[in-house]
RNA sequence: UGGCCUAUGGUGUAAUUGGCAACACAGCUGGUUUUGGUCCAGUCGUUCUAGGUUCGAGUCCUAGUAGGCCAACCA
């Protein structure tokens, strides 16, 4: 994986240096940390290449460890899309962990603390403790409850463990220091009392530690030796750092926290609690629908783990903030599927052509390749005959010279078939193009290896024969929200920029080989773009998802 | 009014640790092409500001400016 001259980054050269300091390549352990709350999205995509991604490089163990300290809004079914979603990265975890594991000992750790005097239960509201924590920029009074001896808090603890008390009445508090700079050190809370069953330990606990007193204590039992998170944690080092204090054994690797700057993505949002909400109030269909930036989103639209992967690689990992254009993960997207895909041909917005010098009754097959970026894909048969479907765009009455699709009295090549010239077409009430009439030349036919056949014709389109064609349901996608940083906006909510064409559902007529496509199947749709098998695809109705388009340089021509 | 973090082309990330600022994407120009795709060639453009240290600063120091984070019984 690593090369001699390749560039690391700064969290790769924190461990190349601790490496020359003395750590040992066994003690290198990482972990991937997430909390069950909601499913995983491109930004934790990041998190995991990043933890697994060390792993291979040095070979260390990486635990997926679940953060499970709030029954609130913790449930197994996000447990289970957790493990999905990672598995399909391509990484596998040394050790599946929970912090609810920890329970017992972390409540051991919290007696012993009582007992040295540095926690106190505290029996005040959150109002009154608010109140005397102060501000960023004022100290806070010591709560009236910090100096109760510890028999009493012993007590207090343990009755709030058994569930003798009700919700909000105590908390068990670090002492540390009300006068701190950084606020987190302003005697945090390590204990509420929840009366929640929790979804491994069950009605076992009462009481359920916070995320700081948790996290590091955690990393310190798995005896993970570089513990990554986001920068919002920058602040919270101190506090970690200080509970590790607490209960470290000199003889044992001290773990250490160091944190990076989330990666943020345009036209989306980033964030579980943001994208729940598009959930609960339906704009989407779920998790994974295909809008959704999660990773079962990504998936189901047709994105490769592979495309992913190479994604998160080139978009790095540094501290400063960041909006990576989502244009370049669309170009991860084709990237790879322009490698991996099946070509086939499809027509989305049809009309109708007649090839009036064609037999009528009459078909063919031809042969087409499958992939020209692979020439083991071998080829296949694709049918022909008098009346076919080509994209209504591709066709115009008039057209000055950078038109090199079909035109009155112009020739194009049908892709794989023959070269046909439109001498007619014909119209509706409104004006609409209903049918054009073409004569095709029989001697042109590809492959064919006649004079006629190797004849430079500008333009190729790709085509369907009308009888033979199969139709399928075509769920076309567009970026979700039309604001590059819907949430970044101080006085607009990011449901604001929602874009209500995110999702256009059309009928295409697809060749026939696709009538076997599986679910999850990637294909181009040849001069369209990549799409894949939707699961809500059946027998009866084929679904495809647009993953992405090709890129379009007639597109940029015509904007001009 | 405080503390912490950050600042490199349009975007993202590098720079052998103080030694010619590079890679990818995007853009633009051309070539190839039975996908206006792919591929190939070329091109555009960057160290927040002001001082300082140094033979030499993107890198170190000082000050400033801008942005982010910090007052949940969330993580």
């Amino acid at each position: 994986m690593s090369e001699v001259g390749e560039s690391l980054n700064f969290i790769e050269h924190i461990v190349e240096e601790d490496l020359e300091n003395g750590y040992s390549p066994s003690d290198l352990r990482f972990r991937f940390p997430p909390e069950p709350n909601g499913y995983l999205h491109i930004g934790h995509a990041s998190s995991i290449c990043l933890n697994f991604g060390l792993g291979l490089r040095y070979n260390a163990p990486v635990n997926l460890r679940f953060d499970d300290t709030n029954p609130i809004k913790e449930e197994q079914a996000y447990v289970d899309a957790i493990k999905k979603d990672v598995e399909w990265l391509g990484y596998n975890w040394d050790t599946e962990r929970y912090a609810s594991d920890y329970f017992q000992q972390l409540y051991d750790w919290a007696v012993m603390l009582i007992k040295e005097g540095k926690a106190y239960v505290d029996s005040q509201s959150s109002e009154q403790m608010a109140a005397q924590k102060g501000t960023p920029y004022e100290p806070g009074r010591n709560s009236p409850n910090r100096n109760r001896s510890v028999a009493e808090n012993l007590e207090l603890f343990k009755g709030m463990k058994d569930g003798n008390f009700e919700e909000g009445s105590h908390v068990l508090r670090a002492k540390i220091d009300m006068t701190a700079q950084n606020m987190l050190m302003r005697d945090p809370i390590m204990y509420r009392v929840l009366h929640k069953a929790h979804h491994r330990t069950n009605t076992d606990w009462c009481i359920y530690p916070m995320y700081d007193w948790t996290h590091g204590e955690s990393d310190y039992i798995e005896q993970v030796s570089h513990s990554l998170c986001t920068l919002e944690f920058a602040m919270h080092r101190e506090l970690y750092d200080w509970f590790l204090d607490q209960v470290v054994d000199s003889k044992k690797l001290r773990p250490k926290q160091r944190e990076f700057a989330r990666r943020n993505l345009s036209h989306t949002v980033v964030s579980k609690r943001k994208l729940l909400q598009l959930v609960e109030q339906h704009v989407v269909d779920g998790w994974d629908d295909p809008r959704m930036p999660t990773i079962s989103g990504l998936r189901r639209r047709g994105y490769t783990p592979e495309a992913i992967r190479n994604f998160v690689d080139t978009i790095g990992i540094a501290k400063r903030e960041n909006l990576i254009d989502v244009s370049l993960l669309e170009f991860h997207a084709r990237e790879h599927l322009n490698k991996i895909a099946l070509r086939v041909m499809g027509v989305l917005d049809p009309v109708k052509v007649v090839i009036t010098n064609y037999p009528e009754g009459e078909e063919e097959w031809l042969e087409t390749e499958n992939n020209p970026e692979d020439e083991s894909a071998g080829t296949r048969q694709i049918p022909f005959s008098r009346e076919i479907f080509i994209e209504r765009a591709d066709f115009k009455e008039e057209a000055n010279r950078k038109f090199f699709r079909l035109k009155l009295g112009g020739e194009v090549r049908l892709k794989s078939a023959y070269i046909i010239k439109a001498e007619g077409c014909t119209k509706d009430a409104d004006g609409n193009i209903v049918e054009i009439q073409c004569v095709y030349d029989l001697k042109s036919k590809s492959g064919s290896g006649t004079e006629e056949s190797m004849r430079k014709v500008k333009g190729t389109l790709h085509w369907v024969s009308i009888k033979h064609a199969i139709k399928a349901e075509v769920r076309l996608y567009d970026r979700l929200f039309s604001d590059e940083s819907p949430d970044t906006h101080k006085d607009k909510d990011f449901m604001d920029f929602i874009n209500p064409e995110a999702l256009e559902v059309i009928t295409g007529y697809l060749e026939p080989s696709l009538v076997s496509a599986k679910i999850g199947d990637r294909v181009q749709f040849q001069r369209l773009g990549y799409f894949c098998v939707d699961p809500d695809s059946s027998q009866e109705n084929l679904v495809f998802n647009r993953t992405v388009g090709l890129r379009d340089t007639w597109a940029k021509i015509q904007d001009q």
